[in-house]
DNA sequence: AGCCAGGTTGCGG
DNA sequence: CCGCAACATGGC
């Protein structure tokens, strides 16, 4: 659980005693692991296997018979055995790396809680709900500058005016193909190559999406021998990879940050 | 102080 | 198509 709460793939977590404290369809939640179990507080037992991939269908056998075909990514699952990719609710995860550009996880953090602060509603201990387009909307560009969102707060704005008009859209996204829910999410203003992937991987459920940031990129000049542009590299490690590249993704990004010696 | 950060955009070549 | 500066800001 660690592991996937603290990868870097979802920002709203915060260590609480011996488990974790996050918010879920707009309640404070509780998780914490106890061997192989779960407890938790303030989420059904069928939101939290959706969320967190621990149906049978989602087992992570399978994706490592298919993600483990050289040293390097093995090491890496190794050492980090059991991190699943989460389904996040796709609003708040494609605002989240929309913020994500350019900038590092304590930063991005911190803009996150910035505009739950200032624009969700309050739950228990200081925890806010993530604010609904129509909450988001409300906010100047001026204000999400303060939060400190910098040039970003344009592109999220932006993006928040698009869901709020359409409410069914991000529905619609999740039932595209990889490749087109891709090119839809490029259309907007601040959703590149990179954050269209995300998107994809953490909350679109697209799990040969490879997101490609700074850490992926020198995994794959220094341990794959690759250089090139971002679709180039693209479609080499999902070639690679195969229909779950986006868990090596993860697993590699993982270890590259814990143990960048090993990029020298 | 200066570089880097889970990048994207808009430009010039 | 590619390379490159600008973008706002905070962490280290």
């Amino acid at each position: 659980m660690r592991a996937s709460l603290e990868c870097g793939q979802v920002f709203g977590w915060r260590k609480q005693g011996d488990g974790y404290a996050g918010v879920l369809n707009a309640r404070k939640v509780f998780v914490r692991q106890r061997g192989s179990w779960l407890e938790f507080e303030g989420v059904s037992a069928k939101k939290l296997v959706h969320y967190f991939s621990l149906s049978p269908e989602d087992s992570l056998e399978r994706v490592y018979s298919e993600i483990l075909v050289d040293d390097y990514v093995r090491q890496a699952v190794n050492e980090f055995k059991g991190l699943r990719i989460l389904r996040q609710e796709p609003w708040e995860c494609i605002v989240s790396f929309l913020c994500s550009q350019n900038s590092n996880i304590p930063r991005i953090e911190k803009m996150l809680y910035g505009m739950r602060k200032s624009f969700g509603a309050p739950l228990e201990d200081g925890f806010y709900s993530f604010p609904t387009p129509a909450q988001l909307c409300k906010a100047t560009e001026k204000q999400l500058k303060q939060i400190g969102l910098g040039y970003r707060a344009k592109y999220v704005k932006e993006f928040a005016e698009h869901v709020a008009r359409r409410p069914a859209y991000l529905k619609e996204l999740e039932k595209l193909s990889y490749e087109k829910a891709r090119e839809q999410l490029m259309k907007h203003s601040g959703i590149g190559p990179k954050v269209a992937d995300c998107a994809c991987l953490y909350c679109l459920k697209k799990l040969e999406a490879f997101p490609i940031d700074a850490w992926i990129k020198k995994v794959l000049e220094k341990k794959y021998g690759r250089k090139g542009g971002y679709a180039a590299l693209s479609a080499f490690a999902r070639k690679r990879f195969g229909r779950f590249a986006g868990y090596a993704q993860q697993y590699l990004y993982a270890f590259a940050r814990a143990n960048p010696h090993s990029l020298t």
